[in-house]
DNA sequence: TCTTCATGAGACAAATATGTCTCATTTGAG
DNA sequence: CTCAAATGAGACATATTTGTCTCATGAAGA
């Protein structure tokens, strides 16, 4: 076949995040099923075990980062930007997961490159307090962290059908602002 | 020697929660070493890889179900149960990851208690929406997933040296009250 | 002191995973 | 139809993991 699967890297790539996001230590023959295709053929595209995963951890930032730019390109401050970007990432928190379980020692550009994302997340949220959305008086880190706890919750629903995506997204940012958006007064 | 170590098939447990959280195919021996402990020891304790997993899941079931009875038995509502209960799992979110990244098909008892737990989580959460601490439009299922998910995160900041563990606690309630709280407008 | 027993170290075979090759098949392009 | 490229199947050697055993050590209890 010349080019009925012009998906198949992709195919691999999708099956990669499938497998490796609930079990990092997965063996390769796992993830040719998932994919539905040969062994032999994984490693014509991804020659080992190493290749795949650094190729799965740039392929998912690189996915995340045009899902989420697409998503706030038209955003009139951080608050909405912020929950346009929850929308987005929502459906592809397989690639979060996966860059969040897997242990990227071995690559420092994609521990730096990962890295500067959360730094991201960071700020942009710290703009998002200035707009009122978020209290002062509540670490950047712990919302950052909600964020993302709450986006891959949502994934969850969906995944077991307990919601739509728009539903999930809409219960994700309901929970992150109003809960967040009172100060704490202890 | 005799008894130096009374604990340490309780250091096989602890280290197989790190280890298994974070990569559930971790190979026996990154456990041992883990636990300080040699291979051979390990499989005295548990003589196979299967083994040692449903040890784990009862453990963590024991284990959880322990710290929140001790947690809740002086709360005098349903919502206060919920709080303590959260207090007291952050600690323990080892054993609750585990249990919910575990594939737990192959032991359909296990599967079933921990079904069990999940309901009684969900039914404590409908009662707290009649004493009016979460809003009744809001699906039990989302209240619970964020429930679990903030109580990692609250886990997470606390392992980073972001947070002490009720500061953590404080962060995961007020995120999920006040925002869950609030009746969803449209 | 002498005994007992949990342990660590490590040998070993079997099972599983990895990476490389070869060969036959399929299918789209020409 | 013919050909070239991509694939699946599977053989193969190597590496890793697993489970079993044995042996020497050292500390607790007699």
């Amino acid at each position: 076949m010349k080019k009925i699967k012009l998906d198949t890297k992709d195919a691999i790539l999708q099956a990669g995040f499938d497998v490796f996001s609930k079990n990092s230590g997965a063996s390769l023959d796992k993830v040719a099923k998932r994919a539905g295709v040969g062994r032999a053929t994984l490693h014509r595209y991804y020659a080992s075990r190493d290749e795949l995963i650094e190729a799965l951890a740039w392929a998912a930032m690189e996915e995340l980062n045009q899902a989420v730019d697409d998503a706030v390109k038209d955003a009139q401050s951080y608050t909405e930007g912020l929950r346009l970007a929850l929308e987005a990432i929502v459906p592809l928190s397989n690639r979060q997961l996966f860059l969040a379980n897997e242990p990227l020692d071995k690559n420092p550009k994609i521990a730096e490159a990962y890295q500067k994302e959360q730094q991201e997340l960071i700020a942009d949220i710290e703009q998002a307090k200035r707009e009122g959305t978020f209290a002062k008086d509540i670490p950047s880190k712990w919302i950052a962290e909600s964020f993302e706890a709450l986006t891959y919750t949502a994934w969850v629903m969906i995944k077991d059908g307990d919601a739509t995506h728009k539903q999930a997204a809409d219960l994700a940012w309901h929970t992150l602002t109003s809960g967040l958006s009172t100060p704490m007064s202890k």
